[in-house]
DNA sequence: TCGATAGTTTTACAACTATCTAATCGATGC
DNA sequence: GCATCGATTAGATAGTTGTAAAACTATCGA
């Protein structure tokens, strides 16, 4: 198979990644990685949301957390990164336990 | 294709079903409503995980609004059904939207 | 009809969390 | 060094939510 070398993850990184998805704005931050295709200054996300710099940071916090995104700093500037390998393996994860 | 009417969710719907599988408890019950395979009366969800009658029917209301379980009530006793389909929309809606 | 049993709803409370302001840290430029 | 700017952290607060005791509803058996 292409891609087999997914990884599994367990029950507690799973909860981890479904509890940061269940807030709307990480949700909707998510989005904004996913659209933009890669890498996305903290700047850009707060000019497309209205949300404060501590906030963001916050989300931003639980996603790195998670597993979600990758966070890159550079001087005094961070961007951040979609990890698209964790995502699938949590779809690949419930759909194991659930499905 | 076998399977090509699936339903599409809303953003409100997919944040109703995060919400509900962030919860580990409710996780835990809708695995034993997969395993189980059919409908899992309430008295044997009850006998498998140290739940007071009144914690598990609010987290069985929760898991009824987000779609994701069905309540059969016969008499007296209730049973759950697990919603394989809206579990798969829901799986499919997040990879639509993140991957 | 009574009493027992299965589940639900109400109510109250503790724990958690999203949010903001203010303070802080780190890097850059003067 | 000092000021500025981007981002994080600390502290405070409001709102949410998981939990269980108690009261309630509905069903069944005697």
């Amino acid at each position: 198979m292409a891609n087999s070398k997914r990884k599994v993850l367990s029950q507690d990184q799973i909860h981890l990644i479904v509890k940061a998805l269940s807030d709307p704005r990480r949700y909707e931050i998510l989005k904004h990685l996913r659209q933009s295709g890669q890498a996305l200054a903290c700047e850009t996300v707060r000019g497309c949301m209205e949300i404060t710099p501590a906030t963001l940071s916050h989300h931003m916090k639980e996603l790195e957390m998670a597993g979600l995104v990758q966070v890159v700093r550079e001087g005094k500037f961070a961007s951040y990164v979609l990890r698209r390998d964790v995502l699938e393996a949590f779809l690949q994860g419930v759909h194991a336990d659930l499905i």
